[in-house]
DNA sequence: TTGACGCATGCCCATATCGGCATATGATGG
DNA sequence: CCATCATATGCCGATATGGGCATGCGTCAA
C-alpha cells in the first residue's frame, strides 16, 4: 500500500504553465523579441531569481527557448505550445456563440429564481 | 510588516480552473448536455466527492451552472468564460504560423548545437 | 414524520508551488 | 588564473490544492 497520493500531476504541462499570471506576462512581453532574464525581470518588476524560475517552467513545457549570446542568455518565445490550448478552447466556441448562451442562461435564472422562491 | 506572502492568487481564475485535467474532462463531457454529479463522477471514473469539488471550482469561475431538478442537481456548461483564453492564446497565432517557427527554430538549434559543441 | 437518496462539506494527509534570500555556476575580459 | 557580471539553484517558509473518507443537509416519496 502506498500513502494516499495527493495531486494528479499538474506541472510540466502547458495549461498549468500559463495558469500563472506572471508567466503569461512574460510570454506577452517576449512577443516583442528576445530578452535576457535581467531585462525581463526589470520590465515586469520582479526579482531576477523569480523571473528565472518562471522562465524555467516555461522552458520545460517548451514555450520559450534560450540561446547564449555572449555573457547573456536570451530568452525567446516559442508559441507553438499554445496552439493546443487555442484549439481546445476553440472546441467550445459554438457554446459561447449560440443564442443558448445569453438568452437561455437568462431564462434558466428566472426559472430557478421562481423555483427557489416558491420553495421558501 | 507581514509574513512573506507565498503565492500570488491562483484559484478563482479560469486559467487555473482548466489547468486541472479532470476539470477539462468534465467540461468536455458537459458539451453533450447537463448531468447530475453522480453521473459525471461515474462516467469519468471518479468518486462523487471528488467530482463535486471540481464542479465547485468550475462553478466559482463561472464555467458551469447548476440548477435543481427534483432530487437532483444538474450541472451544465457555460463556456463563455473560455472565450478570454481562446482569445489570449489567439494573440500568439502569428507566432506559431510564421516561417519563423519551424524553420527559424531549426536554425537556432543548429547554431546553438554548434556553439555548445565548440565549447566542450 | 421518516427513511433513502443525491450531493456538498469538513477534516486530515501528502505534496506542489511561489516567493525571498543567499549562493553556486558560467562565461567574459583582463 | 582572477575579478566580475549574468543566471541558475538550493533551501526555507507559508500556503494552496487534490484526494480519501465520513458525515451533514436538503428533498422526495411513503
Amino acid at each position: 500500500m502506498m500513502a494516499p497520493m495527493a495531486r494528479a500531476a499538474t506541472t510540466s504541462d502547458v495549461f498549468n504553465a500559463i495558469a500563472e499570471p506572471q508567466r503569461r506576462e512574460i510570454l506577452a512581453l517576449l512577443r516583442s523579441g528576445e530578452r535576457p532574464v535581467t531585462e525581463l525581470a526589470q520590465e515586469l518588476g520582479m526579482t531576477q531569481p523569480r523571473a528565472s524560475k518562471h522562465l524555467r517552467v516555461l522552458r520545460e513545457v517548451g514555450l520559450v527557448r534560450d540561446r547564449k549570446a555572449g555573457k547573456q542568455r536570451l530568452y525567446g518565445l516559442d508559441a507553438r505550445g499554445l496552439r493546443p490550448i487555442h484549439e481546445w478552447t476553440g472546441g467550445f466556441e459554438r457554446f459561447w456563440n449560440e443564442s443558448f448562451d445569453r438568452l437561455d442562461a437568462y431564462v434558466q435564472d428566472i426559472k430557478q429564481a421562481r423555483q427557489e422562491g416558491s420553495n421558501r
